[in-house]
DNA sequence: GTGAAAGCGCTAACAT
DNA sequence: ATGTTAGCGCTTTCAC
């Protein structure tokens, strides 16, 4: 059942039929209404996929997600979806745990028109690889470009990265660890935290307190399990994330030690329960905005500042 | 750039530039490779939409859910995401707030192959009503859809509903709350909780220490600030989700009074962190079956079952 | 092994 | 207002 068995169906021709579908154009009252009529009798719904195809268009947004595990993307995808809904788009979702080849499957997937534009949350592809598909369709990403003229919406992390190390520094505390996700070598998150670090302790991070590929409680756990074995002591924790702080501070509770400093990120419950510092990263905010940005096909750069949120963790911890 | 310029551009004919880009069927090596350099030369790409049309079929998969803030959504899209890459399926994610118009949009773009079949992780929409659109695809609901011929996968509650309560009457316990995310009238898992309670007590649960619409941790505060309010006392909560329990908790935390017990579900971070007891509902594997009953057209009901566990809740809390 | 052509189902420009 | 028709771009059957 198709729009031309409805035309004939109905004495109109495909036109009208299409015409009544879309209820654009000019119609007369009573075409409209024996069309309809037989639309309802044979029960039928114009296909989506021909629509498409005609059309030129999807309505559908590919959003590359490395994985689903951190908040990071919930975050990100929550707002990217809110914004998608409002403006009648859908949310493809694209897992790549990093992987290149496969984040380079979903972007010729744009190219081959399966969506109208992709969003990467975060990416493990060169940006100087994502730029080359800027040709064939709007791309996104959630993170700071530098040089490249790629749309991006992504949250500020310098400032408060600045704020929570000044407080670190503020409090004299010496032995600082810090755990990340990914390397330098590939993270920007990491340079960021980095060249932070640099700006307000002039020295480079130590290489014996960091650890990275951390990104759930129980990572957070092992790392500070392994700083002991290593005999090594931080004071202070610089983490990347609420959840993964928490990790480290079940570590030391289930080892009978004294809970050190703690600084979380993005504002998670745990850290809300628990009192820890946090960093908010407003990814909702950053999603929005890049969810715009791939509606519109705007090649924008959108700034989200963050924010140092103190708390003050408890001394007695239960 | 279609697959006719190709065919012109090859010299061979546009079956032949499909059947290389397929890969499939008897081509010569020296037609391959003239078409294929061919492709590469005029970078070339074939479009997935017209794919689809010609083939019927789009390998989306529609995922209905009514808001993410929930961890139960999160780990259902987790496990369907996973079955889903797996096997080359695409999750289309349709947010739906419990709104039955929005649910039968969703219900409609099936109907209209928009993709090839949805998951409801829940559903505002009365099964009677989903059912009828069985007709148009392949629908798989993440609840027992009881007397209805759906195909599902979802968690059986009664067994570890039953156990805790249990654990409840065994300790004790007399005034019992029960924190729900919506009303018995439209919601089975209420339904389920409250007929566990009747199998347990012999008895209703209390009204005066019941509270629905409760989905957050902030939620869960308000619920625990309401009963004090009211003058109601319970010594254990029965809530919906380990965050909601912490806010419960929070609320006498930040009160001095004593932490009553608090019985949480789906095994959160946040149950693991304070302690609370808690009950696994498996949602990841039970989003995995849902995916794998939507791929293969499946109408079969899978229930996967869930555990109470026990945690001991400290008696002095931070 | 390859080509021709008839679909897949809809839209939109053009004609009347 | 309505009909006609040429797309949109690919797949697949049927000949040869």
């Amino acid at each position: 059942m198709n729009i031309r068995d409805i035309a004939k169906l109905s004495g109109y021709s495909s036109g009208t039929v299409s015409r009544v579908i879309n209820n654009n154009d000019y119609v007369s009252e009573k075409a409209r209404k024996t069309i309809k009529k037989i639309i309802k009798e044979y029960d039928y719904a114009p296909n989506d996929v021909a629509r498409n195809l005609s059309n030129g268009k999807t309505c559908d947004i590919g959003v590359v997600l490395p994985h689903n595990k951190h908040p990071y993307y919930t975050q990100l995808v929550d707002g990217i979806m809110d914004e998608a809904f409002a403006s009648g788009y859908r949310i493809v979702l694209l897992p790549s745990k990093f992987d290149s080849k496969t984040e380079l499957k979903y972007l010729n997937r744009l190219r081959r028109k399966a969506y109208d534009s992709i969003i990467f949350t975060s990416h493990g592809l060169p940006l100087e690889k994502i730029y080359k598909y800027k040709q064939y369709g709007s791309i996104v990403c959630c993170q700071n470009p530098g040089e490249y003229d790629i749309a991006a919406a992504y949250t500020m992390r310098e400032s408060s990265y600045i704020d929570a190390l000044n407080w670190i520094k503020l409090h004299n505390f010496k032995k600082i660890s810090i755990l990340l996700s990914r390397d330098t070598t590939v993270s920007a998150t990491a340079q960021k935290t980095f060249s932070a670090y640099e700006k307000v302790f002039n020295t480079a991070p130590k290489n014996e307190l960091l650890n990275t590929n951390v990104t759930t409680f129980e990572d957070g756990y092992s790392a500070a399990k392994q700083f002991h074995a290593n005999h090594q002591y931080p004071d202070v924790y610089f983490t990347n994330g609420d959840d993964i702080a928490a990790g480290v501070r079940q570590f030391y509770l289930d080892n009978s030690l004294e809970i050190p400093q703690l600084i979380g990120q993005e504002n998670q419950l745990s850290g809300q329960i628990l009192n820890i510092p946090t960093i908010n990263h407003h990814f909702q905010q950053v999603g929005k905005l890049a969810c715009r940005l791939a509606i519109n096909n705007q090649t924008k750069q959108l700034p989200v500042e963050s924010e140092f949120i103190f708390r003050q963790q408890k001394a007695i911890e239960n």
